[in-house]
DNA sequence: AGCTGGTCCTGATGGC
DNA sequence: TGCCATCAGGACCAGC
């Protein structure tokens, strides 16, 4: 399940192989994904350079002068780079293949809950895209400290887990991290959003940023590996302190990690160390 | 077979 | 009454 670390990873892992090249063609050969991928994409962007590879939140954009490939890896998505010369065959969940002059960049999501859109430029603004506009502040920009969210949540009564995976306060905390960051910061899940204090706000932020950047680390020490992996590892995730743990030894004081689920969603928690 | 999950969408609810 | 923000639930899928 690609959270914002795998997003991260893959950026910087594709980076490399991308940006300045210009893209010779484009396959689409399983347009079904959220959304169909648009059947004019290599009218879009044959012959274009890309500029850019960005990120926010989950979403990846590949930014050229005249427009924008938005691409989100929903469940299952994995983007794999390959030499043109050891290119393997197309399988059944390979929707999109982007070939430059010496590498193919080629998406497979399986689970089809990903999306591949364009964007032009002359449509405006890409923070306006509506897929955009709405996301929280990245939990990397210094702007995103405990007062903001503590200042954010003041009119939120649904359940912190819950308002951290929202995404409009702050981007990029997926199930797995969700968890992991309130057992960081001491607090249970299901504190209403609007009680939680200035001082546990400002513990929540400082945990959400360590427990991303850490997965991040985990994630780019197997960035080597990234063309061709031939492992097909495409997540990752830091040694969890509860995500999964129902019924072991809490890390820190032994107490039964408990599972509950909110919003139909698996939360993981330490009854003890998490109030 | 039934359960799983990230995000968007829709429709309901709440506050003013 | 109306509006906006928030909230809850449903839908989308293949793989186990």
């Amino acid at each position: 399940m690609p959270e914002l670390p795998e997003v991260e990873v893959t950026r910087r892992g594709l980076a490399p192989f991308v940006v300045g090249r210009t893209v010779e063609t484009v396959a689409v050969r399983e347009a079904r994904l959220r959304w169909p991928v648009p059947r004019d994409l290599g009218a879009s962007m044959e012959g274009k350079r890309v500029e850019q590879l960005e990120r926010r939140g989950k979403y990846l954009l590949w930014r050229f002068e005249h427009g924008t490939l938005i691409s989100h890896l929903g469940m299952s998505g994995v983007w794999r780079v390959w030499p043109r010369a050891a290119v393997p065959e197309p399988q059944r969940h390979d929707h999109v293949d982007i070939v430059l002059a010496s590498h193919l960049i080629r998406l497979t999501d399986p689970r089809r809950f990903g999306a591949l859109l364009w964007h032009r430029a002359e449509e405006g603004p890409l923070a306006s895209h509506a897929l955009l506009a709405g996301l929280g502040i990245e939990p990397f920009d210094p702007r995103f400290d405990g007062p903001l969210l503590h200042r954010e949540t003041r009119r939120r009564s649904a359940a912190i887990k819950q308002v951290l995976l929202a995404g409009d306060i702050v981007v990029g905390v997926g199930n797995i991290y969700a968890s992991e960051a309130l057992f960081r910061a001491g607090i249970h899940p299901r504190v209403s959003a609007h009680r939680l204090g200035h001082e546990r706000c400002v513990r929540l932020a400082a945990a959400v940023r360590e427990v991303l950047a850490e997965a991040i680390g985990v994630g780019g020490s197997t960035l080597r590996d990234f063309v061709s992996a031939a492992g097909d590892e495409g997540y990752f995730m830091l040694e969890a302190k509860v995500y999964e743990r129902v019924g072991l030894p809490c890390r820190r004081c032994s107490a039964p990690i408990r599972r509950i689920v909110q919003g139909q969603r698996a939360t993981y928690y330490c009854p003890r160390c998490q109030r």
